[in-house]
RNA sequence: GCUCCCAUCGUCUAGCGGUUAGGACGUAGCCCUCUCAAGGCUAAAACAGGGGUUCGAUUCCCCUUGGGAGCGCCA
């Protein structure tokens, strides 16, 4: 009987969920499914500085909408101070802190004469030698560090050692008092009773000081998975230079949740050569041993075409749902029996529903938009003999399905000799106002009689003009 | 600078000692065609380099190179 999983996602809200952040989600609310364990969401707000209000409620959003429900939580660091503070007493107790009196500005120095100088960037320890002594200055409370090496046994990385002479006395607790992050970040994870330690290779490196103090805390290690990390084109770290990197932005360019959440699993993870799933697949074939390790970049190509094979197999009213954020969409309008056809063929030409929307346009507005280019180009005198006559044409015509309508225009081409483009291209403009639309049979259908004759006659009127 | 991590087509990746190195996105060509797509078919495209280990290395080990991350009183 092993140990049921409990894992974590711990953001901190100093800004949008980042798609980074929100893969280290995916994949711990994956795991948390695989295995029928919990998925807890903590806030790591410690920073007071940072942390708004505004950035939480986005974080949540994001979650929501990519469907990371989580089981326990949110928890707030910000309203974890006792514990805290208790687990602070116990270490004090224990003889593992020290005070340091450097100030911030001398650390900084010597920071960079270390770095100058190739040493290693790190606390010197120095006051180590005041212990016993208390000072009337402000102090942080700096961890003692001790001698030795620190093997972590990481799930995807295997076993990774740290010399603790790498390792410098970090500060437990700020000259106001308040605690740090890789000490809050124990006390929350032994406290919560996690299990896996899910997160970003970025902190692959902060891992041996936390051993260190879950074992100075004398309570037990979880394991640890530190997965690869997002990359933008360039191969730099994924960051705001790369554009849009909150799930959000992608959510208001069209994308279908789903789509980015299978998109961001098949980064780092396989599962061989599937590329699509189903959320059901994901939980039901995720594990850990197929997560890769080196990083990965975000392809955007990629995530286009498998928005679009989403938006080809989403119902008429998800996508009428979807486009309405877009495009101004009318209850008639929406209720109009040309709605499923036009979907049907926007389905094979938008990778996104905001594309989506800008292609439907014709559809929904009452008047056409003309393209300038397009006008002036197919606007000619020549088609408006031909123009008049499927003017009458469509006139006799009850039933604009193409079935009927298709024959009929065949017959007027070659009465007028002329091919199909000739014809069909003006007409396009005329009845979308630009040269690329649907099929020109499957417009007319969509658009019914009434509006086809209203928009061939501005067009007649345009072209006399 | 120091420490750690990583290395298969341009990109995401399969591969877990013996394969014609597979798939997907993208790209190119062809087909389809009223435009644009979608779809179908085809093509180009990779094991970073050097040493070992082994009968045999893409696969295991080491080095080099390259890339990434971390080195805060941020998280």
């Amino acid at each position: 009987m092993t140990d049921p999983v409990k894992v974590r996602f711990a953001p901190s809200p100093t800004g949008f969920l980042h798609i980074g952040g929100a893969r280290t989600a995916l994949f711990n609310y994956l795991y948390a499914k695989k295995h029928r364990g919990a998925f807890v969401l903590r806030v790591e707000d410690t920073d007071k500085e940072r942390s708004t209000p505004e950035a939480v409620e986005a974080i949540l959003d994001g979650m929501k909408w990519l469907g990371l429900d989580w089981d326990e939580g949110p928890f707030f660091q910000s309203q974890r101070t006792e514990e805290y503070t208790k687990r602070l007493k116990i270490l004090e107790e224990k003889g593992w802190v020290y005070r340091c009196y450097c100030k911030p500005e001398e650390l900084e120095e010597r920071r960079q004469a270390q770095k100058a100088a190739g040493q290693p960037m790190k606390y010197d320890g120095r006051c180590r030698e005041l212990i016993g002594k208390e000072l009337d200055q402000p102090y942080t409370l700096r961890f003692k560090v001790p001698e030795g090496v620190t093997e972590i046994d990481d799930l995807l990385r295997g076993k990774v050692q740290f010399d603790h002479r790498e390792i410098e006395d970090l500060v437990l607790a700020r000259s106001d008092g308040s605690p740090t992050y890789n000490f809050v970040v124990v006390v929350d994870d032994s406290d919560m009773g996690i299990t896996h330690v899910i997160r970003g290779d970025d902190h692959l490196n902060n891992t041996p000081k936390q051993v260190l103090l879950y074992k100075a805390l004398g309570v037990p290690v979880p394991k640890f998975a530190h997965l690869p990390l997002i990359l933008g084109q360039d191969k730099k770290r994924l960051s705001k230079r790369h554009g849009a990197t909150s799930v959000q932005s992608y959510r208001e360019m069209g994308f279908l949740s789903h789509a980015v959440v299978n998109f961001l699993a098949r980064i780092g993870w396989s599962h061989g050569d599937q590329e699509v799933f189903s959320k059901e697949e994901l939980i039901e074939k995720f594990d850990l041993d197929h997560v890769g390790s080196s990083a990965g970049v975000f392809n955007e190509e990629k995530l286009l075409w498998l928005n679009q094979h989403y938006i080809k197999e989403s119902s008429d009213e998800f996508l009428l749902d979807g486009i309405s954020k877009f495009l101004d969409v009318s209850p008639d309008r929406r209720k109009d029996p040309g709605c499923a056809l036009l979907l049907r063929t926007l389905r094979d030409r938008s990778q996104t529903l905001k594309e989506m929307a800008e292609k439907s346009a014709f559809f929904f507005s009452e008047s056409v938009s003309f393209d300038e280019k397009a006008v002036s180009k197919f606007f000619k005198a020549d088609v408006l003999d031909p123009f008049r006559k499927l003017k009458q044409v469509f006139e006799s015509l009850e039933d604009m399905s193409e079935d009927v309508v298709k024959p009929r225009f065949q017959e007027l081409l070659s009465e007028l000799d002329l091919k199909m483009g000739k014809l069909a291209q003006p007409l396009r403009v005329a009845l979308v106002g630009g040269t690329t639309s649907p099929g020109i049979f499957e417009v007319i259908e969509m658009l019914g009689k009434e509006r086809v004759l209203k928009r061939l006659e501005t067009a007649i009127k345009m072209i006399e003009s």
